[in-house]
DNA sequence: CGAATTTGACCGGCGC
DNA sequence: GCGCCGGTCAAATTCG
């Protein structure tokens, strides 16, 4: 059950906050340290879980302000801990009455006080402290009343943009729909001239520009359409996800108590998925009045998922999203068991993801990464989850297209990878096609050079271990060559074992992701400039990189794709070790 | 005391 | 139709 994390600035799809409500938008940057550091109250003392939470202040504050009968309890905080920070951090901001008025005041009864020594001057002081904390707190009230306001008008705002956003999916399928019906009336017309590969390629050019797009840009929607389809009519018919396994061809006997997991009364659960914003994994069943390939993207879309196997000891990859435990269950063929978390970082946000160690090597851990996320991300977050969004959006591009794409196992590798048959394998097969990033292997030093670089997390305070670093830093790294905006200018050098250059610098890191993956998502034609740049770094353009990281650690991209039936996961180009 | 996790119950697809 | 199995729910429990 979802406990009400209320609208966060995360929330904002629209970007209402980066364009008009400037003055509460600095009110919140004011805000946020004295709330990040001090936001248990007077006491002064935070509390773990809720900082395992908090990726910044904004967030938090939002997320709490927002909750029933909690709003004025942060407010009050709010007021004390400003009262209480003395902290320089808290400059003073012409456009901002609040933390102008507290810097004076903490400087009156601060350092400066020392400097009054007059008794009559200290009674005037002291009145005229009182008095501005009386207009600081009507000022305070003030901005929370506008900030109440604006909270109403960003919720009506949101609700107006996803509205749009569904007509206008709905608009876009019926286009495409008429599309293809004309699609196929040509080509039943031209049937006997035209080769079955350019009927296909036909296809492929009516669908392939949009879906990408759709994935990046629309995913919120295609989650809701999964919950609330507007033109389809069986929005209660549903069938189940595929078994997702983890990524070996283990078909190992497993005797458990099966007992524990069917069988029981019929529960009404048909209410939760509305009243929580939280869109149950099921996919509508195929509907009549939809065209097979409409179905298929649909499905495949919704179903598509990024699997990412690094070793790790920590229970969970850090990968800059917060997550929340909802299940865990022993899978057949795994004596580990399988974690479910779902994404917190938004109210409803259909992210989803497993966790599972590997049961040949439990140094590996496989997170199953499924869904697009409806909100704004951290950069730390932004690395994985777009690593994970252009892997998906690859494979659906390219599976969705085709039915040779969803069969034909090396159908995307040819096409992208054409330099690594063995490290790149893709395939895709229906109903719910995975893609493996596997950061658990060395690199082919002929394909694939040494990336060894650790990069910061962004939005971590500190990683949970140097393994987990280099796992991440690993998945940063990926992402920054999927954006192919990561300029590498030791490339042969470090191709041919020489000693590596240092690190780039930290802080222009997280820069350059995110506006990796800014361009990224922007970029209309996605797929093609994706695959172009993976073949172009497949093709020998290294990274930077140093001797950090040893060699067990994540070092080769690996896509890799499971075949998937419900009992039988192949694992397709698997290297070879 | 609120939030997160645990864990048994339950659902629904699919294979036999 | 039955049973297996992956996935999800939600009450109970634990945690901070």
């Amino acid at each position: 059950m979802d406990r009400g994390w209320g609208l966060t600035l995360e929330s904002d799809p629209i970007g209402l906050f980066e364009n008009k409500p400037r003055l509460n938008r600095n009110l919140f940057l004011g805000m946020e340290f004295p709330l990040n550091l001090n936001r248990r109250g007077e006491q002064g003392n935070s509390q773990p879980s809720d900082e395992n939470r908090t990726v910044n202040g904004v967030v938090d504050f939002f997320a709490n302000k927002n909750k029933p009968n909690d709003h004025d309890r942060v407010d009050s905080r709010a007021g004390i801990n400003i009262k209480k920070e003395k902290s320089p951090e808290i400059a003073p901001r012409t456009d901002l009455n609040v933390n102008t008025g507290l810097h004076l005041l903490t400087t009156n009864t601060g350092s400066d006080q020392s400097m009054v020594d007059d008794g009559v001057s200290s009674v005037a002081e002291d009145k005229r402290a009182k008095n501005e904390l009386a207009i600081l707190q009507v000022e305070l009230e003030r901005m929370n009343a506008e900030n109440q306001r604006l909270r109403g008008m960003l919720s009506q705002v949101s609700n107006n943009y996803s509205t749009l956003q569904l007509h206008l999916m709905t608009i876009m399928q019926q286009q495409q729909q008429q599309q293809q019906q004309q699609s196929s009336r040509a080509e039943s017309t031209h049937q006997h001239q035209i080769a079955e590969g350019r009927s296909e390629d036909k296809k492929q050019e009516s669908v392939l520009p949009r879906l990408p797009r759709q994935f990046m840009e629309l995913g919120p929607i295609a989650a809701m359409e999964t919950d609330d389809p507007p033109s389809q009519s069986s929005s209660e018919e549903r069938t189940h996800s595929g078994s997702i396994h983890n990524n070996k061809n283990d078909i190992v006997p497993f005797d458990q108590e099966k007992g524990n997991y069917r069988d029981g009364k019929v529960l009404g659960r048909e209410e939760s998925p509305e009243s929580d914003g939280w869109v149950p994994n099921k996919v509508p069943k195929l509907n009549a009045s939809k065209s097979g390939v409409d179905q298929a993207a649909e499905a495949t879309m919704r179903k598509a998922r990024v699997s990412v196997r690094a070793r790790s000891e920590a229970p969970m990859i850090t990968d800059g999203c917060q997550w929340r435990k909802y299940g865990q269950k022993m899978a057949k063929g795994n004596p580990c068991p399988r974690a479910y978390y779902r994404c917190t970082m938004a109210v409803g946000c259909p992210v989803r993801k497993q966790v599972q160690r590997c049961a040949e090597d439990r140094t590996i851990l496989i997170t199953t990464y499924e869904g697009t996320h409806n909100h704004p991300l951290p950069p730390a977050a932004m690395a994985m989850a777009s690593t994970t969004s252009a892997a998906a959006s690859m494979l659906l591009s390219g599976s969705m297209s085709s039915a040779d794409g969803l069969m034909n196992p090396n159908f995307l590798a040819r096409a992208i990878l054409p330099c690594s048959s063995n490290m790149a394998t893709i395939s895709a097969s229906a109903p719910f096609p995975t893609v493996t990033l596997d950061l658990t292997h060395n690199p082919n030093p002929v394909h694939l050079p040494r990336p060894t670089t650790q990069f910061p997390f962004a939005a971590a305070p500190q990683p949970p271990s140097p393994a987990m670093a280099q796992v991440f830093g690993q998945a940063l790294y990926n992402q920054s060559k999927f954006s192919g905006l990561h300029v590498s200018q030791d490339a042969e050098a470090a191709q041919l074992g020489h000693h590596p250059p240092p690190p780039p610098p930290h802080h222009s890191f997280a820069d350059t992701l995110t506006a990796a993956t800014a361009a990224i998502t922007a970029d209309p034609n996605f797929t093609a400039a994706l695959a172009a740049a993976i073949s172009s770094i497949m093709g020998g353009a290294p990274p930077n990189s140093n001797n950090t990281t040893t060699n067990n650690t994540a070092s080769t991209l690996t896509t890799n794709t499971n075949t998937a039936t419900s009992n039988h996961h192949q694992i397709i180009g698997l290297p070879e070790n």
